[in-house]
DNA sequence: GCGACAG
DNA sequence: ATCTTGTCGC
């Protein structure tokens, strides 16, 4: 795929910072998601194991979830895990990934967050410019915001909020089972990420691309030189 | 100043 | 995220 908005890693803290203030007026979260037109959605994940990050992009048909291309791709860890700067932690690795893809989701779901962020530009946020396609984050766990209780049946929702700001959904994917925390990356909305995420999410708590993504990052195997 | 804190 | 056995439940 190709790159936009592409940026040097090699920042300090302070400096990604500085870059999460500056590209957070250019992303898109009130956008509405055309859920009719969906054909492809991606599901995107890192993992690590010994100071290397292997990420792998899994995309599958929609409806369906029929497999239709895996990536992977490996790095050195480049960035020690700072709760607000994940993105630059996996962000090289991700980028690696993204080059070698094939196809064009219409859709990358992220195991993250998106605008559900402190500076509202989570991982989600940040790879959507790059990606210029939308994307929304999926949290197993809760950066910032708060919630009130939701009821126990899959579907049930509860609006994420953080500074008397609506940043996103907590979302019972699966019935009496932790509810997940979807918001807006890019090119998205709070409603229509809500609703493909759970259309996404027939069986497990996490959605089947991302289940998909975390199975094929999760076993290390040298990739062909 | 004191907690909280995606993966 | 990762380190890890058995175990309860559909």
């Amino acid at each position: 795929m190709q790159l936009h908005h592409r940026h040097d890693w090699n920042l300090t803290p302070s400096e990604a910072i500085a870059l999460q203030q500056q590209l957070r007026t250019e992303v898109l979260s009130d956008r509405p998601i055309d859920l009719d037109a969906v054909r492809l959605v991606a599901g995107v994940d890192v993992s690590v194991k010994n100071e290397q990050s292997q990420a792998a992009i899994v995309v599958v048909t929609y409806p369906g979830f029929l497999l239709v291309e895996t990536v992977l791709a490996q790095r050195p860890t480049p960035f020690p895990y700072v709760p607000g700067l994940l993105s630059f932690r996996e962000g090289p690795v991700l980028e690696e990934a993204f080059e070698k893809l094939k196809s064009e989701p219409d859709v990358f779901l992220f195991d993250g967050m998106g605008i559900a962020h402190p500076r509202r530009i989570g991982i989600a946020s940040h790879m959507g410019l790059w990606l210029q396609r939308p994307t929304i984050g999926c949290g197993k766990t809760l950066l910032c915001g708060r919630y009130k209780d939701l009821g126990e049946e899959k579907g049930s929702a509860a609006p994420l909020v953080d500074r008397k700001e609506t940043i996103g959904v907590a979302l019972r994917t699966r019935t009496a089972k932790n509810p997940m925390f979807i918001s807006p990356g890019h090119l998205a909305d709070i409603p229509t990420a809500a609703e493909l995420v759970l259309r996404c999410s027939p069986k497990y708590r996490l959605p089947e691309p991302i289940r998909l993504a975390h199975n094929a990052a999760g076993q290390f195997s040298p990739l062909p030189a």
